[in-house]
DNA sequence: CTTACTGCAAAGACTTTGCATACTC
DNA sequence: GAGTATGCAAAGTCTTTGCAGTAAG
């Protein structure tokens, strides 16, 4: 594990291991304040999570997500492109995989003012069975 | 113009008609920052700016619309569907017509823990032909 | 004249910056 | 030991709340 960090040049301090670790375990996309109250006691000041989580997304590691919920999210970047469903009522997430490739495609196509189009965010909104 | 809000319930003061037109004129998305610039010597409170467009968006006059920026942006929710092309560089919007009944469709199919999906949010980044 | 709207002040939520100290490699 | 990482304090940005005064229907 502490090579995943060092291989990408970050130092892999017990702080970072533990941020980690908690990411890993969710699999799906925390809050900071989730990803602080799962630190237990590790007790990490909020300062510290900002600054390792922002390495982690320069470093390819993390990736930041957005909910429309006003603040950021983040999960761990490494399995493939995918975008996320979320429960109106729990806030739970489940990851899908919906064809994206030709979206874009589409996008530009139907664009009068745009050269290029590099990413693209999608999130759905719904009901999950727990709370239908 | 007046009816237009009358007809939805809402007061039609002054300020609003001034806020729709400022939304209507720019026919994008705008922060609550660039709209309060936009009313010019009208000088209206932040506070009512925040509050108008609550009020629109509750009497679906107006959609909120987040870009991953940290903050929201509000366009009038006359025409149909459509989402939106971001530029990196110079952060114009445009809007772009992408089939998405079928995206929502496939997300269900793809999922295993949600039992339906109300909506959705898809936004494009690339670059403008002028940023080019 | 009743009810909705507005402005001001203040607070709240989330995020960032500066700087001295502590730790990795 | 050089250079990064951390904590603390403080500030910054965007948004919301409370309340008294104002205006619309």
């Amino acid at each position: 594990m502490k090579e995943v960090l060092q291989r990408r040049g970050l130092r892999a301090t017990r702080h970072r291991l533990r941020i980690y670790e908690v990411l890993h375990a969710a699999s799906r996309p925390l809050s900071i304040v989730s990803i602080i109250e799962r630190l237990g006691t590790a007790r990490i000041d909020h300062v510290t999570v900002y600054r390792t989580l922002e390495a982690f997304e320069r470093a390819g590691m993390a990736a930041r997500v957005e909910f429309g919920k006003g603040r950021a999210f983040f999960e761990l970047a490494l399995r493939d492109h995918h975008h996320h469903l979320v429960c109106d009522s729990c806030g739970d997430v489940e990851d899908v995989h919906v064809p994206h490739r030709t979206l874009e495609q589409q996008a530009l196509r139907g664009s009068r003012r745009f050269s290029s189009i590099s990413s693209h965010t999608m999130e759905f909104f719904g009901t999950c069975a727990k709370c239908a």
